[in-house]
DNA sequence: GTGAAAGCGCTAACAG
DNA sequence: CTGTTAGCGCTTTCAC
C-alpha cells in the first residue's frame, strides 16, 4: 500500500538507518548509498509518516488555536495568519471553537495535554482566573487579548487602553462632544481596558462622562451593536459620536443609525476596532483601530517555539504589538 | 511527567489491557478492577496519547480542508462548520490555505498522503483536470463547489445553475430589464454554471443578452466587485440590476454604486451569492442566494466517513445540497 | 558510515 | 474476563 521506511530500505538494499539518514538530511552517507536510496525514494513515492515521527520524537507537530468562532471575521483573519506563521515552524494548527462560553473554553483548556499539542494560543472570552489553575503545568500557552484577571501566562496584545484613547481622541479632536461607547461588559477583559481608554480620552478633552452613554453589549456581534445603537439614538439627547469596541458592533451601529435616519458621519460619527476587511467597504467605510494581526500571530507562534525549545526558562512575557488608527468615512468631514 | 497507560496499570495493579479496556469503554471488566482503574485514572490524570492511538489504529484522526483563505468570510464560516461536523466523527481538521493559486492547490493535493490525513475536503479554485491525475488513488477526497472539468471525485454543492436562475429570475420578476452579471471567469467552474443560470433566466424572460453586461472578475474580492461595477455604471446605458457571483463582489458593487450616486435598489438592484453574515447588515442589506452551509459541511464529512469505512466501495457521489433565495433590501421595493 | 535493535504509547490478537 | 506480546512507522543509541 503506502511505502514505509523499511520498504525503501529493502528496495535500496540498505538498512532503515541509512534511509532515515538520507531522508533527514544527515550529511555522512556514502554517495553510492545515497544515490540508491534516493532512487528507491522516488520509485516508491515515499512520504514520511508524520505521526510516527512525532511519536518517536516526543512532539506532536501541532499547536492549538482556541477562538470563539471562525465565522467571526476577526478570528477568521487571525486564524489564517496563525496557520501561516505556524507553517514556518513546521507546525500544523488545530482550531478549537468555543462559542465564547466559559464551559467550552474551560474544557478546551483542560484537553490541551502535551500529547495532543506542543502548545496553544488561546483567545478566551469568558474564562476566569481560577480556570487556569491546573493548566499552567502543561504545554506552553500564549494568551491573546487582555483578560481582566491576572494570569501567569505569556501574553500578546496591543495596548488596548492607548488604542481606545487614540480612537476617542480622534473623535474629540473632530469636535465631537457627546461621545458614546458600545461594548461595555464586565466579563471581558478588553472591554474594561477599552472603556478605560475611552474615559481617559474624554477626561483629557474635559468632556463630561454621563453613564447613559456607555452601552453594554452581551456579545460583540452585529446584532448587539444595532441594539445598543438603537438605544443610544432613542436617548433624549443622542450622542454625536460612538466608539464601538469592535468592528462588528460598529457595523450594527451603522445600520441602526441608517434605519433611524441619522447620517454618518454628519449627525453621528462612528469608530470601530479590529480593522476587519469588511470595515473598509461598509457604507460609509469605518474608521477603526487597526491592530497588526500578522505581528500578533507571529509573536504568539514564536513565543510557543521559544518555550518549547530546551534551555533556560525565561520569565513571563507580555508583548505589545503595534496598532494604528485607520481613518475612513465614518468619521470623515 | 505525563501518565501513560502503563503507569496507570502499575498503579491500579492490573495489566495495560484492562486499563485500555476501561478507557475504551469495553463492557466486560470486573467491577472491582474497573473501580481501581478508574481511581488510578483520575489519580494520574491520564489522557490518552492520540498520536500513538492513531498510529496503532492505522488512522490519523485528521481530515484536511483545503480553502483559498480563511479570511474570506464564506470560507471562514464554512471552516467553522466543517470543524464542528468533523468533531462528531472524532476528527480534527487541518486547514490548508492555498490563496487560490493553482500551484499551491496542486502541492496541497499532493501532500495529502494517507499517513497525513484520513481524507480531505477540497475547495479548489484554479486546479485543472490533470492536477487530479495521481491523487485519486490516495485518501477519500470530497470536492466542494463545481469545477469546469469532470473529475472522478465525490462532490457536494448546490445546484449552481438553478440558484443563479432563481436569483436572476427574481430580478426579471421585479421588472428589471437590463441585468448585468459580475464574476465571469474562465478558470472557475462555478462561474460557468452561474453564468449559464443567468443566461437561462434572461432567455426565459425574453430579455436580450448584450455581452457588455457580463463583467469578468479575476478574483472574487470586494475590490474586484467594485471595479467591475464601476465599469458597468460607466456604460452608455448602465444596467438596472446586477447579479454578482458572490457576496464579496456584491459588497464591492454596492460601494461603487454609492460612490457614483446610484441608489440601490431604486436605480440598480443587486443580488449576491453565499449569504455571508455580512450580507444581512450591509447598507442596503443584500438579497442573496443562501446555500445551506451546514448541510454542505456535514455531507462532505459524512462522505469521507463512508469512504473510509470498510465495506463495498460505492459509486461516485454527486450530492446537491439545498439553497434558498434570501430577499433583502438591495432588491426590495 | 552503516546495521541491529530498542522503544515512543497504544491497540488487538491470542492465550489462558 | 484479563495478562502477554507483537507491532503501527519512525528515530536513535550502540556496536561494528
Amino acid at each position: 500500500m503506502v511505502a514505509t521506511l523499511k520498504d525503501v530500505a529493502t528496495l535500496a538494499g540498505v538498512s532503515v538507518k541509512t534511509v532515515s539518514n538520507v531522508v533527514n538530511g544527515y550529511a555522512f552517507v556514502k554517495p553510492e548509498n545515497r544515490r540508491r536510496v534516493e532512487e528507491a525514494l522516488t520509485a516508491t513515492g515515499y512520504r514520511p509518516n508524520v505521526g510516527a515521527r512525532n511519536l518517536r520524537r516526543g512532539r506532536t507537530g501541532f499547536i492549538a488555536l482556541m477562538v470563539p468562532e471562525l465565522s467571526i471575521p476577526y478570528f477568521g483573519e487571525l486564524a489564517g495568519l496563525v496557520i501561516t506563521a505556524a507553517q514556518k515552524q513546521d507546525w500544523s494548527v488545530l482550531i478549537e471553537q468555543t462559542q465564547g462560553t466559559r464551559d467550552r473554553e474551560r474544557r478546551t483548556l483542560a484537553s490541551l495535554g502535551p500529547h495532543m499539542v506542543d502548545g496553544a494560543i488561546v483567545s478566551p472570552e469568558a474564562l476566569e482566573a481560577e480556570d487556569f489553575a491546573g493548566v499552567t503545568g502543561g504545554v506552553p500557552l500564549v494568551m491573546l487579548g487582555e483578560h481582566a484577571v491576572d494570569v501567569p501566562l505569556d501574553h500578546v496584545a496591543i495596548d488596548n487602553v492607548l488604542a481606545a484613547r487614540t480612537a476617542v481622541g480622534h473623535l474629540t479632536g473632530l469636535g465631537r462632544r457627546r461621545i458614546a461607547a458600545i461594548g461595555q461588559n464586565p466579563h471581558r477583559g478588553t472591554a474594561a481596558l477599552r472603556l478605560e481608554g475611552y474615559r481617559s480620552a474624554l477626561a483629557e478633552a474635559g468632556l463630561p462622562q454621563p453613564d447613559e452613554l456607555v452601552a453594554p453589549a452581551l456579545n460583540y456581534h452585529r446584532r448587539d451593536g444595532a441594539e445598543a445603537m438603537a438605544h443610544l439614538l432613542s436617548l433624549p439627547e443622542p450622542p454625536d459620536a460612538v466608539f464601538c469596541f469592535n468592528d462588528l458592533l460598529a457595523i450594527g451601529a451603522l445600520r441602526a443609525a441608517a434605519e433611524r435616519g441619522f447620517r454618518v458621519p454628519a449627525d453621528i460619527a462612528i469608530v470601530g476596532f479590529d480593522n476587519t476587511e469588511e470595515s473598509a467597504y461598509s457604507l460609509p467605510s469605518l474608521t477603526t483601530i487597526a491592530p497588526d494581526k500578522t505581528a500578533i500571530a507571529q509573536t504568539a507562534v514564536d513565543l510557543i517555539r521559544r518555550r518549547s525549545e530546551p534551555g533556560e526558562p525565561f520569565e513571563r512575557q507580555d508583548v505589545q504589538t503595534p496598532f494604528s488608527l485607520e481613518i475612513r468615512e465614518s468619521t470623515g468631514t
